[in-house]
RNA sequence: GCCGGCAUGGCGAAAUUGGCAGACGCAAGGGACUUAAAAUCCCUCGAGGUAACACUCGUGCCGGUUCGAGUCCGGCUGCCGGCACCA
């Protein structure tokens, strides 16, 4: 047979869409497995290689399942809120709806090519009200339970998109969106208190299925550690300094102070302090930079002395001078920190630049070189001298401080509390309203969802309002408590919203009494195998953790943890090595892949390049290569017979043991290597059996369904093959009765011996010194051990 | 700086618990077929060495454990990702 790509995609796409044979069923007898992949924002410039790789991993296993008889739930949606879509609207007049749904059917148009198994009836977009209406009853009931709540602080603030954003999209201090600096500007804001469910967060961790890797970044987000507060104080004023230290044991060689320049100590005593002009100088200084600048570019110390106030060591009673230095955090513990400068190297280089003393209090370090952070004896440290243990001299410490009412343990996570809002249009409007009487409000629910209103303009206020605040008739309403007047919040949600639950809505998509029905959760919860970016794994998927971990609380879902396994695939690079980009102009389009090699070459391509968790370079001429196999696939359609031909039934059953097994470890690299290694052997044949064609073309099918479709009709065959039974590898065939194993003098490898496998050493020793190499390697030499690994090895070892 | 991960031919990469390094594919070279090209098929393909074997070396670098190390341990170097003056 000769494959031509070109007339046969398109018709079993369609084939498969009419009998819908991936749609996912909610009553079904059979196990249930869901496979989710993340679902893209759909952006103008359309879906590059990377995304067909990203889903390419969990398709493969989604359509073994299926053959494997399981009851499949693999969807796909858009995440398709967001501000390119504004941006584009600004630039160029068009409603943000109709690019989106341009960029959702030239996606969808993308996808379906592709040839994937997507349950297309369950598709879901996030800018669907009917989607939106249950992010918005999730937002409430964050709201009722105190979870959600608005706070005037300093916020990271784009000046060029005039937005809000949360650390996390403001990462090395440039806007996510648009690259611009971020500046510091005071806000009130939305904020969710994740920080609550910081430790459900890592207890989840313990009961899911997540690589190491993965665990460990998320642990490393929320950022737990154990330690002590303590209360200094400042002589000669009513005043208490409250500090976190994760080494309270070292609190005697405490020999100076620093607070964060907000700190609101200063504005407290701003009569008693002397150069408050340098102090405020200091602070303009600060807000001025950026995040970035201040927690990264700044390597040299900065700070400036709190003349006038000095405090006080609990523990023996010394005055110590006090600063503003901007290596402080106003976000992290209480904005005050212990400076111990013999074992903390940031406070060892602000001693130094400060001509401040160094006390060591553990020994084994050089305080004329560095400060030392490793174990040692206590000294200097009155009732702790002598201790060696770390532990044992923290956990004393700490005693010491609860008698005495100076301090007491105490817990600090790195992770911060979720700003949740922007000023842009094109999110999910806030159900809040502000009335003069009664505060804060809640929409009612029977008024959800809440509609984003039709607007002219998409520009943002010039003040970093949301353009929604420009509309009166949105935002005057009357309060549903009290009747009367009441304003509308006008901020929208992040993108990071929608994502948070698209999970759940797949299971139930259509309904519109609840996001999802309760009896179709407890079918199909937990989702089994999420798979996506690793560059999601400390955002979106800690956020979603939460709200699910939420939405278990409140009895919206069923299960604690929403993933019981997440991997994560690695990046299409260009073929220059680099990272796929528009400026780069090393993008590939599937779709031109598509064209000018089919749909089954791009899939068998993007999995067979490398490892699927690892990067790797795009490279045509092998892309050529996986064409090429799947031409020979094609061709050995007619050279069938229908006898087995017994040379190659050990060689068939090894190959469905690999690949049925590389396949659920992701290894497909490997699974298609074992494939092509088997078309191999079949060729080196003159003739192959039916039987034995048919169960390679359905191991193949999960990476080139089309044509190994095909070639199942042109055999005639009924049915699709894609709904077929996957192959049962027979165990006995596949243990051989000889093997080849190594025979070593010395431990290196010298001949190649066949032997029984189960042959005992006895045998194998004699068969291996009647090799004649070996016999002469030997040869003089007394032999003084002789190891022996049945079907692996044999050495001699010879003195 | 901290936390992860990685480092193997000309290239992408393989290699169960330590047991024949380089499967599979690409590129390259040679040959067959062809008027020619494409396509296809066959052979070679880590380095040195040899007529061919043999043999020696070889998985970023230095050392160790072991009969045996790409794999384990200690110490480096480089690259990628994440977090980042986190107290």
């Amino acid at each position: 047979m000769k494959y031509n790509f070109r007339h046969i995609e398109q018709k079993w796409q369609n084939a498969w869409e009419e009998a819908g044979i991936f749609e996912a069923q909610d009553n079904s007898d059979k196990p249930k497995f869901y496979g989710l992949v993340e679902f893209p924002y759909p952006s103008g410039a359309g879906m590059h290689v990377g995304h067909i790789k990203a889903y390419s991993g969990l398709e493969i296993v989604a359509r073994k399942r299926r053959m494997q008889g399981y009851n499949v739930l693999f969807p796909i949606g858009f995440d398709a809120f967001g501000l390119p879509a504004e941006n584009y609207a600004i630039k160029t007049n068009t409603h943000p709806r109709v690019v989106t749904d341009q960029n959702i059917k030239h996606f969808s148009e993308q996808l379906k090519r592709v040839g994937f198994s997507f349950d297309w009836s369950r598709v879901i977009d996030t800018t669907d009200e009917n989607y939106y209406k249950w992010t918005q009853w999730i937002f409430l009931k964050l709201f009722e339970n105190d979870l959600a709540y608005r706070d005037k602080t300093l916020v990271n603030y784009c000046p060029s998109c005039k937005v809000v954003l949360s650390n996390e999209d403001s990462q090395n201090g440039k806007c996510d969106i648009c690259g611009s600096e971020v500046i510091q500007k005071e806000k009130e804001v939305w904020y969710l208190r994740i920080t609550k469910y910081a430790d459900k967060l890592l207890e989840g961790l313990d009961t899911v299925d997540f690589p190491e890797a993965i665990r460990v970044q998320e642990e490393n987000w929320i950022g737990k550690s154990k330690g002590a507060f303590v209360n200094f104080t400042i002589d000669g004023v009513d005043e208490k300094l409250r500090i976190y230290t994760t080494r309270p044991d070292t609190l005697f060689g405490v020999t100076f102070m620093v607070i964060a320049p907000e700190h609101p100590l200063i504005d407290t005593y701003a009569d008693k302090i002397t150069n408050m002009d340098a102090i405020k100088a200091y602070r303009d200084e600060c807000q001025k930079k950026s995040e970035f600048e201040r927690v990264n570019l700044v390597k040299d110390k900065t700070g400036v002395r709190i003349e006038g106030l000095e405090a006080v060591n609990p523990v023996n009673g010394k005055k110590i001078p006090l600063f503003i230095a901007d290596y402080v955090m106003m976000g992290y513990g209480t904005g005050a920190i212990m400076a111990v400068p013999g074992h903390d190297q940031r406070d060892y280089d602000f001693a130094k630049a400060f001509g401040l003393d160094i006390i060591e209090v553990i020994k084994g370090g050089d305080m004329s070189v560095e400060a030392y952070t490793g174990d040692g004896e206590m000294v200097n440290s009155d009732f702790l001298n002598g201790y060696t243990n770390k532990k044992d001299s923290i956990e004393r410490m700490i005693e010491y401080l609860e008698e005495k009412g100076i301090g007491e343990a105490g817990v600090q996570y790195k992770m911060k509390d979720w700003a949740f809002n922007r000023q842009r249009y094109w999110g999910e409007p806030i159900p809040i309203i502000h009335c003069p009487n009664c505060g804060m409000v809640g929409v009612p629910y029977e008024e959800l969802p809440l509609k984003l209103p039709e607007v002219e303009q998409f520009m943002p206020g010039e003040d970093g309002k949301s353009p929604l605040a420009k509309i009166d008739s949105f935002v005057n309403c009357t309060c549903p408590k009290c009747g009367g007047a009441a304003k509308r919040e006008t901020d929208t949600m992040p993108q990071w919203a929608g994502s948070s639950w698209y999970y759940l809505r797949y299971i139930d998509p259509k309904n519109d009494k609840a996001l999802a029905d309760m009896d179709k959760l407890k079918y199909w919860m937990n989702v089994d195998w999420y798979n996506g970016g690793m560059e999601h794994v400390t955002r979106h998927m800690i956020y979603s953790r939460f709200w699910h971990h939420f939405l278990y609380d409140i009895g919206a879902v069923n299960t604690f943890e929403p993933y019981a396994k997440r991997t994560a695939q690695g990046m299409v690079l260009g073929s220059d090595n680099q990272k796929m980009s528009k400026s780069k102009g090393n993008v590939v389009d599937p779709l031109e892949v598509v064209e000018e090699f089919g749909a089954d070459t791009l899939r068998t391509y993007v999995l067979f390049m490398g490892d699927y968790g690892a990067s790797s370079p795009w490279n045509e001429s092998s892309v050529r290569g996986c064409k090429r196999f799947l031409d020979r696939v094609a061709r050995l359609a007619d050279n069938l017979q229908d006898a087995n031909v017994s040379s190659l039934e050990s060689k068939l059953h090894k190959t469905i043991r690999k690949v049925t097994n590389d396949i659920e470890d992701m290894k497909f690299n490997t699974a298609i290597a074992a494939l092509m290694t088997l078309l191999n052997d079949f060729e080196a044949e003159k003739k192959v059996g039916r039987d034995q064609y048919v169960a390679f073309l359905k191991l193949l099918n999960p990476f080139a369904p089309h044509l190994t479709e095909e070639i199942w009709q042109y055999l005639g065959g009924e049915g699709f093959l894609s709904v077929s039974e996957w192959p049962v590898f027979d165990e006995a065939k596949t243990i051989d009765a000889t093997v080849e194993i190594s025979v070593q003098v010395n431990g290196k490898p010298r001949e190649i011996l066949s032997i029984a496998v189960d042959a005992d050493q006895e045998a194998a020793e004699k068969a291996g010194l009647a090799l004649q190499k070996i016999a002469k390697l030997v040869e003089g030499k007394r032999i003084v051990k002789v190891i022996y690994r049945a079907g692996k090895i044999l050495n001699f070892v010879a003195k």
